[in-house]
DNA sequence: TTTTGAGTTGTTCGA
DNA sequence: GTCGAACAACTCAAA
């Protein structure tokens, strides 16, 4: 039989990319003409799901970037992406039902309203006749593979990670080398969707930092599986070294996805065996990622209710005023300020730091992980649905497999520990550069002389500890003990 | 069903 | 300066 002339829909959610995407894949190798289409949603998803939230605004800078990055590399094979808005199950079968679609298909996305949303859209088709094709989402194991008896997701990595790691992600598919272009009604233009800032347009930073897109993605796996994985073990706790793999947006986007990232290091690991160590760490945290989402499908309200309902009655401090300094980088903590600086300026914070910071919030000043989590979400490029929450609730101690109460992070020790020359706080907090190392996590203690010579005057210049390291760890673990009892 | 063993990331104190 | 113990108790996974 030969191939349908009538087109082929494929919709793009979070996998903006060629390669590896099992949807576009299958519309190439149909042979019908492909038509891509992109929803812009703030509808449908709400509606089926309460505590869902629109992307921040760093991640929506991020997604017009990914965007036209498809828009091109469609282009170049061929096709065109349409952007459409409103509620996606509706619009798309609209755009079926005018353009007589041969089949619509897509990318599972293991979230609860993304498929309940699915689900809306495989409906709508049902009723014209029009047969929808889903496709393995972006995870390594499908949720419902790696579950307990009683069929909910594990709440411990260690098991989580032995099950995953006996499973074997499918190998990746090829980006399509051709697709047959169909005739396609108006485009919609990105500029219509006001993702990017203008006034003002604070995304200078994130400009300088990020290159978005596949392309750009790939290159960064092949860059860091290179070079930046010897020592990966060791040095990604380094927040002044470039240790990292910074993977994680692209990953978010789909511009990569987790299976060609594993199959990579895989490959990487074979080649030399004495990196095998980092690619094992390396891909474990792939594996907190996938661990996040699967705990996220069974607790949709991750980023609204405490996991541990003993945390319900905490006593959390409202505090304006110090949220704002936290937020601002002006805790008087030097390796809390160079982080949250970090982040305002570039949409990202090292990991090693994220701990420390959030720590700070919750357990120095007893501030309710959400407001930290809410704004990890706003101003992370990578911020994550599952993994986001789930590691706020980590640090608070109302998670899963969470942190106990006790280990409240001294950012003295961790800043002098992870930052042993202070280069990380000299970048992000230049008004103390003129201090030495062994100052620089604790400018309090230097002498007046020692503060003069490096320019510093405390309260004026940088701000005097917010709270006294001492007195708050003791506060922190009162608070913790009356929710115990 | 019951039991057993283990659980990302730390800090402080005292010997 | 280095080292080990205490900081608690609970939940989860798996045998």
């Amino acid at each position: 039989m030969a191939p349908s002339s009538r087109p082929c829909i494929v919709w793009f959610r979070d996998d903006l990319r060629l390669s590896d995407n099992p949807a576009l894949h299958f519309a190439a190798t149909r042979g019908t003409p492909t038509i891509c289409v992109y929803v812009f949603d703030e509808e449908s998803a709400p509606l089926r799901a309460p505590s869902w939230r629109p992307l921040g605004g760093a991640a929506r800078w991020w997604l017009a970037q990914s965007l036209r990055c498809l828009q091109s590399d469609l282009a170049g094979r061929g096709a065109t992406l349409l952007l459409r808005k409103g509620p996606a199950a509706a619009v798309i079968a609209r755009l079926a039902e005018d353009v007589g679609a041969d089949t619509v298909t897509w990318n599972d996305i293991a979230m609860q309203p993304h498929r309940r949303i699915g689900n809306d859209l495989v409906g709508a088709l049902d009723r014209l006749g029009i047969p929808s094709r889903i496709f393995p989402g972006d995870l390594l194991a499908a949720p419902e593979s790696i579950r307990n008896k009683d069929g909910r997701a594990l709440r411990v990595f260690t098991p989580f990670w032995k099950r995953l790691l006996a499973t074997a992600p499918a190998a990746p598919l090829p980006a399509p080398a051709a697709l047959l272009p169909a005739d396609v009604p108006d485009g919609g233009r990105l500029e219509d969707r006001h993702l990017e800032p203008t006034h003002p347009d604070w995304a200078g930073g994130l400009r300088e930092t990020w290159t978005p897109g596949e392309a750009s993605a790939q290159a960064m796996l092949a860059g860091f599986l290179d070079t930046r994985i010897h020592g990966y073990a060791d040095n990604r706790d380094r927040p002044d070294l470039d240790g990292t793999s910074r993977l994680s947006p692209h990953l978010g986007f789909g511009e990569i996805g987790p299976r060609q990232v594993w199959h990579a290091a895989h490959f990487a690991a074979h080649r030399r065996p004495e990196i095998a160590r980092d690619i094992d760490k390396f891909l474990s945290e792939l594996g907190w990622r996938e661990f996040c989402r699967h705990l996220l499908l069974d607790e949709p309200e991750i980023a609204a209710r405490n996991l541990q309902s003993s945390f319900d009655g905490f006593p959390w401090r409202d505090d304006q005023a110090a949220l704002r300094q936290w937020q601002s980088g002006l805790t008087g903590y030097p390796i809390v300020d160079a982080g949250m600086r970090q982040l305002w300026h570039t949409g990202t914070m090292h990991n090693r730091v994220r701990m420390v910071a959030a720590s700070f919030l919750v357990k120095h000043l007893l501030i309710d992980w959400r407001d930290g989590e809410s704004w990890f979400w706003d101003t992370l490029v990578d911020a994550d649905p599952g993994s986001n929450p789930a590691n706020w609730q980590w640090v608070a101690g109302s998670g899963a497999d969470a942190a106990p109460y006790f280990r409240i992070f001294n950012p003295i020790l961790q800043g002098e520990t992870f930052d042993p020359d202070g280069d990380y706080v000299r970048r992000w907090v230049p008004e103390l550069a003129g201090l030495p190392a062994r100052l620089i996590h604790q400018p309090w203690t230097a002498t007046p002389v020692e503060l003069a010579g490096a320019g510093v005057v405390l309260g004026k210049t940088y701000p005097e500890p917010i709270v006294a390291h001492k007195r708050a760890r003791g506060r922190a673990l009162a608070a913790y003990a009356k929710t115990r009892e």
